[in-house]
DNA sequence: AATGAATGAGGATTCATTCAT
DNA sequence: AATGAATGAATCCTCATTCAT
């Protein structure tokens, strides 16, 4: 039972032999190779040889750099959180309309999704174990905190406004948008075979797209 | 990096001397640890010899019953979808009101997560290895056209009716409804560490029930 | 890496459902089967499961008609050294002029290889064994010795006629011609591969053939 | 059903500890150890395990430096093939008389399994499986034309000189003189026990011997 | 900073054989 | 006579990690 295999990385390819103590860059080929690994076959799937061997440096660079697999790997975690949060933050949702905002944010939520599942990926990994590393993190927690601050500010200027209905809770709506996003993109394989249809083709995905932003809005419209 | 170990199995092993010979017996005991065990640990992380030491049973059975971890694995799929699958149908939506029928499906969605995360950790798994082993399956695709038609059937008496708006997809509502249960679920790990909050707590869970229920009854509403 | 799959056995196949209680049918099966499993594998490469499955008998009659595999093993070796025995006391070279007798013994030998290596193949897996198995057998040995005096009968009679140089012992030149015939067939993969010829075309084999006959007679001619 | 265990390896066994990171030598004793293994118990019969612990190395490296068991076994017959040939060339036989030469030649062949009868078993393994993986070197075929074509001049000078007598064909002499050493040796336990007599002891050898090279130049002369 | 060699504890799977009917 | 269930000891191979340079 074998994982397709990810091919080699150009990007990590180049510098072959001018490269020499180079350690930033190491570090990062390191954590690119490391963040499609985990993505692509979890945890226990991803093996430290193939990481090495695909990053283009000696094995023994993991350990000097991130002490063990798992240090690696929650420094990935820590790392697309990050991108996560950054992407999130240039969304720059204050100065449009409330509905509008939350419109984009649907939007923006959603095609993250189409760019790259790696988040996901990831995510379902984590967990399924518990969050097991994750919890270990100081430097992950009330990352989200903004984003859910962002939405109360909106709902609050929308219910003045009177485009939506009060009552609304930033973080429920935050989870409702994320999931009804969210879940489409994370079973889309096993969705497929059920259905017996393939998800990933671009009309069936901007069918979703539409239908998603439409119920969101209508779900919270005044 | 070792799971938390799940509990022996006080189902299984109960007969231990008395049990001889008891074919159904074995391959159900078999099956019933190892769901449990992928679910836990996911396809790589679930070991064949704790599954026969938790069925108590020799580890050659597995073999003999499943021929591979790969078709056992298989083999929890379909059973675990069968489950879904009949319970759904146990739900008998057509003789509610359209609205009803609707709140009544998001919730017994909503609740069949609370009691039971074994689906959703199945599902992350198989959907990390993109359904490699759901597609060989001949039994599963098209199991859940039912539950469309049901739903599909519940639109159109509800727009007949009146009660909810017309241009409504039943694929679409139920990858919504379903999405904005699952994810909360399927990610109550890493969410409870991102918000720092406990989302497991009952009070936490009937609150955010109360608002899918809602959120989506005014998505449909006419 | 697994051996060519032997094809399933249609002369065991056909009496599935009629055969009942056939003691000796399924003796013979069995036998039959395994013959070409040790030959085609060795010891260690024949798998009584394999053998239980072409042989279409339950795995448990191998046990009840022979023991163990090596007793079935043993079974085996002895009833092809009895076939090779019988078929050479059909041969009566007797009658032929002694350089007639020798060059029909020749092509005998040589013949008896080209229709089938099962003889080879075993004695190759029992010499790798140093005769283990073979040494517990209280019926074969002296088995040969008949044709051993039939050759001595015959280089009598050629010096007594002077057509055959004297000198040449029995027992050394059966092997000698054994061996002709033996190796060309015994190592026929690996020469093939090592020439870059393929040793089993007809042409090839004839060749061969007409080389040894000539061979043996030059060298034994007075 | 256990082969007599080879005894412990003097040569490998010495320098346990102060041995260090030496990878020639690493190599070097595992291959060692492999080719013993695979003569003494086939394919098959030989286990990764014990040939580890007899190199005393760690189970791994055998991984390390020759990716599988089937690899190893490769590398060993590439070796042995190796050896064969460069002994071959050792032999310098174009100085002597064509007669004399081939006389060598016997005697050379028949000595050579005299000493060590590795060879003729790793070929009955590999013939017994149909030289699957010889098949697969790179570097094997062709090996043995040399021999070949020594022969042939031997051959011809000899007709030259009126002491070889002319038709002879120099890959089917070498055949017939590889067999008519090979098969006394590679059946020699077979034959010990159908003839009941110990045909490893010295004098019945040198008979065999005397026999072979007589024959052979019989068979050749003028 | 970087490397290749080395390790020990598993991991899935196979196998000849015996049990209970 | 015949069967399917059950077993425990191997067997090839993998993996994260450390050593020596």
């Amino acid at each position: 039972m074998r994982e397709d295999d990810v091919k080699p990385d150009e990007a990590a390819a180049a510098p072959r032999l001018v490269r020499k103590r180079d350690s930033a860059g190491t570090r990062a080929r390191i954590l690119n190779v490391a963040t499609r690994e985990f993505a692509n076959k979890g945890f226990e799937g991803a093996k430290t040889d193939d990481i090495a061997d695909r990053a283009r440096i000696n094995k023994r660079m993991i350990y000097h750099y991130f002490s063990s697999k798992e240090q690696l790997y929650l420094a990935v975690l820590e790392a697309v959180y990050d991108q996560a949060r950054s992407a999130e933050h240039r969304l720059d949702l204050e100065r449009l309309e409330p509905l509008d905002a939350l419109a984009r944010f649907v939007e923006f939520t959603f095609d993250s999704f189409v760019r790259d599942r790696t988040f996901i990926n990831l995510l379902a990994t984590e967990n399924r174990q518990r969050a097991k590393v994750l919890k270990k993190s100081d430097r992950v927690n009330t990352m989200n905190s903004p984003i859910i601050a962002a939405i109360d500010g909106i709902l609050k200027a929308g219910v003045d406004k009177g485009t939506i209905r009060p009552g609304l809770d930033a973080l429920q709506l935050w989870i409702t948008i994320t999931g009804v996003c969210y879940f489409f993109f994370s079973n889309i394989y096993t969705l497929s075979v059920i259905f017996d249809t393939d998800f990933e083709k671009p009309d069936v995905i901007s069918e979703r797209r539409a239908h998603v932003v439409d119920f969101v809005l209508r779900g919270v419209k005044a």
